[in-house]
DNA sequence: GAATACATGTAATGCGTTACATGATTTA
DNA sequence: TAAATCATGTAACGCATTACATGTATTC
């Protein structure tokens, strides 16, 4: 099996026990920026990984609300995490709108394009700007805690310096395209 | 509408007329880095497009095989592809497996998450090596044609330095990555 | 009084992939 | 003779999003 979808939320369960509610809640922080899942697709999925004895939950009666159902994970499901972390990963190229807009400019009227690509260079690099906020607050914790690969530091600064690298690839390729598409909008012709 | 599987059928049909076979056929080349669709996707949405104006087909007979079907894109169609092209583009975050993977690292075994992610990072730098050669190939070409937006050269180009930078930020992340992990599983505790 | 948070689910819809279906021609 | 190319379609399946469904407690 292997599917990403369940193996997330593994993940997510494996330093504590969460409620379905809650890992909903948890996809909605900083795991959204490379992850979403709806609590619609949650619940399920909670279902199926308890059939295949990777979590289990206890009932924790509520007045007034629905019973709370928190989930754990089992040994199992710490094995099975374990063994897709380093499975080999297929590399399928990905659908990319902004890639198709690109290949199709010379449909479009230029300066608009230009102006376009000039807007989207502008969305990543104020990301960027605040991934890098983000980065320098964790690069100044105390080096013990950040290079400890098991604590939750350590794999949010990693999640993050992805984003940054790739926020920062899309600016400079925007700002590039940009600048190349208002130079031929400029010229004679 | 503006759905970005009509428009990248719309952007092909653009510079020439082509069947629904061709499309997939095309698809299946240099711009299925960042974009791919089925012959079972392509023949229904062709269809679609024609309902709503965009396209029109003339329908060759042939012997021993089916009529081809050649279609062409409309002024209409035309129109519809220039106003998709620069309209606002929501940045919706994208699902990213190995991102997934390396905010669980706490729960894998550290020397083979390094490993995995060296793997990782030579892949990309083998695909980043490959892009550049092209790149080269492409900047050699005289400036006259690479600097015409309306040339399919300028397109090309403009989709490989995507596919070069990203791959690049891949291989940067990675090979990070890889060695603090590594760095963390050689010391002590 | 309205909105939001808590809390759990099901159903409908849309989009993409895989599989099914057919059949001639060419190449290994 | 087996496979690949040409050529067009439909059907089944899986996954994700949106909408439906219910009900209390708290905050503005």
């Amino acid at each position: 099996m292997a599917a990403p979808l369940g193996m997330a939320i593994l993940g997510l369960l494996a330093p504590s026990p969460l409620t379905g509610y809650e890992l909903s809640r948890t996809l909605a922080g900083a795991i959204s920026h490379f992850w979403q899942m709806r609590h619609s697709q949650v619940y399920p999925e909670l279902a199926r990984l308890e059939q295949a004895g990777l979590v289990f939950h206890e009932r924790l009666p509520q007045q007034g609300k629905p019973d709370q159902k928190r989930y754990a994970i089992t040994e199992a499901g710490r094995a099975q995490l374990r063994e897709w972390l380093a499975s080999p990963l297929e590399a399928r190229p990905k659908r990319s709108e902004i890639a198709l807009r690109a290949f199709c400019v010379a449909q479009g009227r230029l300066p608009e394009m230009a102006d376009f690509f000039q807007a989207q260079a502008e969305g990543h690099r104020r990301r960027l700007a605040g991934f890098e906020t983000e980065r320098d607050a964790l690069e100044a914790l105390p080096a013990g805690v950040r290079d400890d690969p098991r604590s939750l530091v350590f794999a949010s600064h990693a999640v993050l310096m992805r984003g940054l690298l790739f926020e920062q690839a899309s600016a400079t390729w925007c700002t590039w395209l940009a600048a190349r598409l208002r130079k031929a909008a400029a010229a004679p012709g």
